[in-house]
DNA sequence: GCCAATTACTACACGGGTGTAGATTCGCAC
DNA sequence: GTGCGAATCTACACCCGTGTAGTAATTGGC
């Protein structure tokens, strides 16, 4: 062999101004999460899925911290956005169990349409840091909040009950069906949780 | 100074048969992770909290995979003991509404007084890798067939509901209330969450 | 076509956890 | 009290991810 190659030079990523390379990394980023939880999200494991070295991670970061804060703000907003769309605000009245119907259908369309925006906003990568459960806590308590507004508003006057846990407890159950029909469709399809739930809403009527 | 002392010898830990250490490792790493997760969990950080080092959790365990294998299957037994001990089996028939309310209630004091088991059954301690959720997950099916069981048995004649989805939400809000008293005991005591919980079930006699 | 700024790459040092081989000490049995 | 086996410790090599300084290629503007 004439010439021992000296370590082959790799080919150049197609080059990109930093605004462009920061979503093009964050979307490596979530591939990754989703796909090997946060366990695997390194900045080599990101810089590998992109196709760059990682130098170009630190450059358009400066680390895994506020490459992970930017995720997950760009993940907690569209699963706000399409959360907010479905509860009505400013004291507009509805009927309740109708309203709670159409609300957990949304979602659970809403989950099943986007999976790689649900999937950790659910909580179902493993490995999340306490950064991640602080800013889920928060943005749950927002949400939590609306629908305690909207049980105030439209709950018959003379029910007494401890708006706040109900809050909670809806919450909790809807995103629970949403786990289920995350992780088990088969077993749980949207139709049959819907059912569940509207069959558990009219014990409310039929004592 | 005559003599560059040679690196002061470590004093040794008081020996131990395996069978004692193995237990003894097992309380340090729950030490360990209920103070900082599973991402801190570490051959390392066990040994430094045991007062031993490195080799002697080898030697008890062969690594960090068989001795949380190990945690877990501790953990789980302690926690579903406390928690079949509240379900009712082999079709006796109870009033539901009353058992849901002591269920709920033993579940939760057996939460507050026992929380470094019930943390990472409740999933409260971060950083949990997929071997745990697995295993929680197993254990939590299990619940729910009990609880199914109970529904099926206890249930009016006529009622038509999706006993297995109804049996998923009781579980999920029950460790929800869990969560609550074991994360904002001040804001969420045993009393309010068990007060709520009273009220949503008479929802369904009062229309 | 060429140049310069921008973008990407190579190469190094570092830190922390893993796993193991071999030396050392303890403490029970006799 | 003294062995001797069991239990513990020291010391090493290794891997993998981090972070950065310096080098090289690309590309848009002229």
């Amino acid at each position: 062999m004439p010439s021992d190659r000296p370590a082959a030079r790799r080919p150049y990523a197609a080059r990109m101004p930093l605004e462009e390379r920061r979503e093009e990394l964050l979307d490596a980023a979530l591939r990754v999460l989703v796909r090997d939880g946060y366990g695997r999200l390194t900045i080599s494991a990101i810089a590998a899925e992109a196709g760059v070295t990682r130098p170009v991670v630190y450059d358009a970061y400066g680390g895994i911290d506020p490459l992970l804060h930017a995720l997950l703000d760009r993940t907690r907003q569209r699963a706000l956005d399409a959360t907010l769309a479905l509860i009505p605000t400013g004291g507009v009245r509805i009927e309740l169990d109708r309203w709670m119907l159409e609300a957990a259908d949304g979602l659970l369309r809403a989950a099943q349409s986007d999976p790689e925006t649900w999937r950790p906003v659910l909580g179902l990568i493993d490995g999340a840091p306490p950064v991640v459960r602080e800013r889920t806590e928060g943005t749950l308590a927002l949400v939590r909040g609306f629908v305690a507004d909207v049980l105030r508003t439209n709950l018959d006057p003379g029910t007494e009950l401890d708006v706040e846990v109900v809050a909670h407890s809806l919450v909790a159950l809807v995103q629970e069906f949403a786990r289920l029909l995350l992780t088990r469709p088969d077993e749980y399809p949207k139709e049959r949780l819907l059912a569940a739930y509207a069959g558990i809403l009219a014990l409310r009527r039929r004592p």
